[in-house]
DNA sequence: TGCTTATGAACGATTATGATTGATTGTGGA
DNA sequence: TCCACAATCAATCATAATCGTTCATAAGCA
């Protein structure tokens, strides 16, 4: 059996039944543990699965490619909401600042018939935008390539050239102390060097990032205003001390 | 068996079954194993499969057929060809700037195991350079809608942030007076600052451009080197007055 | 005949594989 | 909670399969 067929084998069978046991993969394809595990390895590394204690699952928070986002993007209706709302706040002939993510994504089918300039420095997000027939400029920069991101000093000093009304940030947690935070510190400098290129930021968040502390810290609290599909009543009085919040319930 | 006849039951094969194996060709064929090794080699060059370790695949199993559709397949064996040329001039860990366009894009599949440094204003090439799994860096700008290709002042000035070892340009026709021109004048500013920044400039073009004008100059025929699938001997014999012409004849 | 092309065998180099080891993690009972 | 046991893990090594290259021979062609 090739090492192509037992990839293509396992990802079909991952795809069918949301999990796979290393034990169950040897028996039927007759490879030993030790190839299943350098395949598992092999394939987690390109992102088709995540490893787990004993076998493997479906890739969590996967990529924004449209074929996985429909079923694999996780709360997406509320990502939706919290976008509408998001669009609410844009007047016409605005300046905008699209942050790569999920979450800014489900803003673009909102920005149709505003007559605006976007400036984004995801990928996915420019492809959106021209099918939407909106003016769009692109960072550029050096491409991350699981998420589409572009980040680095190009990409720092390429958002120099431009001044927003309007920055939309993506974050992976907040929190009272430690305000927004987001994993990669090369994608935390874009959004702090957007943010201090416009007149208002917002930060974009599901409940899922209420006090979550990522590794790379963006800005305080009170830098943007935070909106959120929903938020405990305690979580709510702690922010909003800190900052403004909207929470965009159904 | 003829050798035609071997390519061709091989890739009926590949066809039924997705994926042939060199010990099952070896048996079924009578062939050695060397001729089986290099019938794939061949077949791989004309992209009609994919070679793995222990065999072959069906090829573009994950790149992406709907962004090159009508214009990309026109003269594909000679692009093919003219790009597999130009890769032969890419050194190890150089750092090169691909244009936007389907002639270049055909380089990409030969710049594997480079270890290079690639900078494009093509949103197409960067998506493909990063499957391949390649340092990719795009220059940012206003998109155009149509081709994917990045232009503007924002495009130029990111352009100024690097230097090239190998510089290959798409052009829509050359001219021994008129030099090489293209339908964009935005696109041939940004053609000429980046082979501005590069040690050497090649044009890539097949037959049908020759003794095209269109309305956007570039630069004169000196300024790089051009690489052409054909050519006829008076055409030729005026262009080497200018330039070096190489001919990459099947 | 002389020339080119296709082929097959042989070589060392590269890659995939399977078994083994000791460390790590999860489980269940005291 | 703690401990012991079983399962799983990553790392290593030796082996087997496959790879590209080279060279010599055979076949096709003018």
């Amino acid at each position: 059996m090739l090492t192509n067929e037992r990839h293509a084998y396992i990802l079909r069978l991952l795809d069918e039944k949301q999990t796979v046991k290393i034990q169950e993969l040897v028996e039927s394809t007759g490879a030993s543990e030790s190839t299943i595990r350098r395949d598992l390895t092999d394939l987690e590394h390109s992102r088709k699965l995540e490893r787990v204690f004993g076998g493997a699952i479906l890739p969590g928070q996967n990529l924004m490619e449209p074929s996985i986002s429909d079923k694999s993007t996780q709360f997406l209706e509320e990502k939706i909401r919290i976008a509408e709302f998001a669009s609410s706040l844009i007047q016409q002939g605005d300046s905008i600042f699209l942050d790569a993510g999920t979450t800014t994504f489900q803003l673009i089918p909102f920005l149709k018939d505003k007559d605006l300039v976007v400036v984004t420095n995801g990928l996915t997000l420019v492809e959106a935008l021209n099918e939407q027939g909106i003016t769009t400029y692109l960072t550029g920069g050096l491409m991350k390539p699981r998420t589409g991101a572009f980040v680095g000093s190009h990409t720092i000093s390429a958002l120099r050239n431009y001044r927003f009304d309007i920055c939309f940030l993506g974050i992976n947690g907040f929190h009272p102390e430690y305000g927004y935070t987001t994993p990669d510190p090369e994608e935390a400098a874009v959004k702090q060097m957007a943010s201090s290129l416009s007149r208002k930021t917002f930060a974009l968040a599901d409940h899922s990032k209420a006090n979550k502390i990522s590794f790379a810290k963006i800005m305080d609290l009170d830098r943007a205003t935070l909106i959120v599909d929903e938020i405990s009543k305690e979580a709510n009085a702690g922010l909003q001390k800190k900052t403004i919040v909207k929470v965009v319930a159904p």
